[in-house]
DNA sequence: GCCAACGTTGGC
DNA sequence: GCCAACGTTGGC
């Protein structure tokens, strides 16, 4: 099982919308590493930080679960969507979506700099300057560390 | 709202 | 294939 963070404006999709709609498709990245994260790594039954970026505060609030592989992000086609590529062919999609479910929300929002105040977490790319990627890879023993500022055991 | 960082685009 | 211009991200 691997660890991830993802991030998300709360002004337009946040933890309180993926609770209440249980699972959702995280589309409309635009990046190649994500798209070749979700393509060359990502697995059913992988966790995911949920991160509020451009938020007050921006953090880590919560945790969701991958429900599927990385599947053709249907939004690329839509002319009507903010996420349209009209040079994406349809033959060989050129962006790709998972599908992800809620699994908790934390008690407390972990701010970024609260994230930055430990030094065992220096590594996350969230902490880094200029690093903006909306998904990242995050090793055990960051999860686990971050599990434990909230209380939560290592496992779940 | 500012602006640093950096990915992407496109002219050549 | 270089690289300048441009657009986006996202903290502050």
């Amino acid at each position: 099982m691997k660890y991830w963070l993802m991030k998300s404006e709360p002004d337009t999709y946040s933890i309180d919308d993926l609770e209440r709609e249980g699972v959702n498709m995280w589309e409309g990245c635009r990046n190649y590493t994500v798209r070749n994260f979700f393509r060359d790594q990502f697995q059913i039954g992988d966790r995911a930080l949920f991160y509020h970026s451009n938020a007050e505060p921006s953090g880590i609030v919560g945790e969701m679960e991958v429900v599927s592989l990385a599947y053709p992000d249907p939004t690329q086609f839509d002319p009507a969507s903010d996420y349209f590529d009209p040079k994406s062919p349809r033959e060989i999609p050129r962006w790709l979506a998972v599908d992800v479910r809620f699994r908790r929300r934390y008690p407390r929002i972990i701010p970024l700099a609260e994230i930055r105040t430990i030094p065992e977490l220096g590594a996350m790319g969230v902490v880094q300057r200029g690093q903006r990627l909306s998904v990242m890879p995050v090793t055990p023993e960051e999860m686990r560390i971050i599990r434990a500022l909230v209380g939560l055991p290592a496992e779940d």
